[in-house]
DNA sequence: CCCCGAACTAATGTATACGTTAATAGATAC
DNA sequence: GTATCTATTAACGTATACATTAGTTCGGGG
């Protein structure tokens, strides 16, 4: 039988805070002394470290001597500058996908995630349809084929749930949102490569600034 | 009188680790022992190993367990993806260079590093060459004004280094490149943010399909 | 000669120890 | 009351200790 697979503390302790940091539980802002989040994940301070230095390193966090690390609050500038990297980089992905020419059957996923996108519109079910973005992008850039792109992506998505878990229900409903994917998916389909990628390009800039505006407006200068 | 900045021993194990990798004195694919690379640094094993899970995960090399630390090779494929996140990011900050309208004055970076690449050129000084050409990458997405593009095109150059140590001295004679760079130059003089996104693309592709054909040529499948 | 297994070695992953020093509180002078 | 100096504390950065376990070696059996 199979090893019950040990899993390193340092792997557990970087995919912890992670999600400590997007549930909130370690709000935007706030600092941590090593000693209390060593306690919090049940580890000494050396793995907890290792992933803080990690995670610093990708811009999540910030370690404060004396101070502990502060969870990392972003702006609205912030937000634009993530932005305009996924414009970037997914447009490129979409692109790609397209030229790639993939069989019918490796698009399963990118028609799920659409469908499952215009189902939660018609429920009004803003989480699933969160989800169902979420993995439309992800497969996106994996169909990209560049697994740098896909890399930096994630990193940058991360930052982007964080802002979204305020923006998702004060946001207008995401109906175009729906239609742009609906037509990077066929885009890339029929292997349209320019089309992809212009569609893709506009949808994440439109997004960019429909989020940063409310960011704006609601005085969320820091989330 | 300012501090003598103690300098952590941390940051100094990054430094001196990226240093160790660029100049070759860490070859790619060459596996090392946590405890000599502390000794060769003269420090202990704990600082050596945090800046080594940083550079991992930036992707310069792998914590393989039992065999030390193996700094990771470069294949053609990897050095078209780097290329790729380059295009795109770098395009941008051009656009956003000539859209922000820098005063003259705050040009003369820029200005400096085209007219050494051109002094270079005639002087056929390869090294200073790619001095120069770094200078004017670096300071292109500093203009951009965009601190993740200019954090991640950093990383990726830093990859890009590497393979040109050996590239640089068998690719034909850089001129386009230059012409290239001038233009570039010209178009965020003039504000001209669709001409300067448009040259520095293309500029970019070329030298990967360059840079990508020597590798295979060569058969420098792995560098 | 080759294959298998047990003892051994050594490198890692993690915990712990420790010196340094920033932050704080307390006391004293004004 | 305020400001400055001093003493104390405690968090970090780094070094060291240690248990675990992947490789390796060596010997014996086939």
């Amino acid at each position: 039988m199979t090893t019950p697979k040990a899993i390193p503390h340092t792997q557990r302790a970087l995919e912890e805070l992670r999600a400590l940091i997007f549930s909130g539980a370690l709000p935007p802002g706030s600092d941590h002394l090593e000693t209390e989040l060593a306690a919090r994940l049940d580890m000494s301070r050396t793995p907890v470290r290792e992933a803080a230095l990690i995670l610093s390193s990708q811009g999540l966090l910030e370690l404060r001597p004396r101070k502990g690390v502060r969870i990392l609050p972003i702006s609205a500038t912030d937000m634009r500058e993530i932005y305009d990297v996924l414009t970037e980089l997914e447009s490129l992905a979409a692109e790609r996908a397209a030229e790639a020419q993939h069989p019918h059957s490796a698009l399963a996923t990118l028609t799920t995630a659409t469908e499952d996108m215009e189902n939660a519109l018609t429920a009004d079910d803003r989480l699933a349809w969160a989800k169902a973005d979420d993995d439309f992008h992800r497969e996106l850039v994996h169909l990209g084929g560049n697994a740098r792109v896909a890399h930096i992506v994630a990193m940058m998505s991360d930052q982007v749930r964080r802002a979204r878990a305020v923006t998702l229900f004060i946001r207008p409903t995401p109906s175009q949102s729906n239609a742009d994917h609906r037509g990077v998916l066929n885009a890339i389909r029929d292997g349209d490569a320019q089309a992809a990628r212009r569609i893709h390009r506009a949808h994440r800039q439109q997004a960019r600034d429909m989020i940063v505006g409310l960011l704006e407006q609601h005085h969320l200068h820091m989330v």
